[in-house]
DNA sequence: CGGACCGGCAACCATAAGGTTGCGCATTTC
DNA sequence: GAAATGCGCAACCTTATGGTTGCCGGTCCG
């Protein structure tokens, strides 16, 4: 299946808000700190960080959004879990790209011996 | 070696751009044509889409900032080539995001048939 | 009960991002 | 040489993004 068949346009629609959700170093850490899969409140995410609590609401409403994190409330604070979905899903696209890109270069290196 | 050891926040550091230039749908469009070995010019991969060859300029030198292309002028026209070593960058970090996620599980798991 | 703690909401600000139009300059092509 | 093609640059616009501060409502604990 090529990246450029009729179901790859979708991908490219849902993997995008993944990847924008990954592409901030911020919400890389919030990621690294929650994939020990504890859960975590936004206090003690924020902890240790240069920004206000409130700018942490709002990454882990954009990593929420992309889904790759899930919040429950308890009592007084709301507790944040990694959710591994969307990541195995960009696993599988990169591995996707990555063995296009060795079909061609195996393409042109018969054609070079050739 | 953990995802908050000393080295992880440079990781951070270098991936984090790298999603960020994936984070958009035509990126992504423009890196799966060219993940197939050839050579482009920019109004070739502009043709096809729905935004102006100057939109398609600014994606590819997002692309090539983040070092996912490369560039080469010949004569009129600059040809854009795709460049696997960063998509490879992030493929070992999501494989090191999702081994943590895997052990966290399996002591989890450990833990509750204790 | 009263204070401390956690978090949501709203307003606001500065800058970045994505896109457009217009123009000019090389390089091909006829 | 003239027309067409490919591209870069600059200006401009709109909206998204990342961040802040201030305030208020629950919740927990003494």
């Amino acid at each position: 299946m090529s990246l450029r068949s009729s179901s790859a346009p979708a991908a490219r629609r849902n993997h995008a808000p993944i990847f924008a959700a990954l592409g901030d170093e911020t919400r890389l850490l919030l990621v690294a700190k929650l994939c020990d899969g504890q859960r975590r409140s936004i206090s003690d995410l924020a902890s240790g960080t240069k920004v206000t609590r409130q700018a942490i609401t709002k990454h882990l409403r954009v990593l929420e959004n992309a889904g790759l994190v899930r919040s429950v409330r308890a009592g007084r604070e709301s507790l944040y879990a990694f959710e591994p979905r969307p990541m195995r899903a960009l696993q599988s696209y990169l591995d996707q790209v990555a063995r296009q890109w060795d079909d061609a270069l195996g393409r042109l290196k018969a054609f070079v011996e050739a």
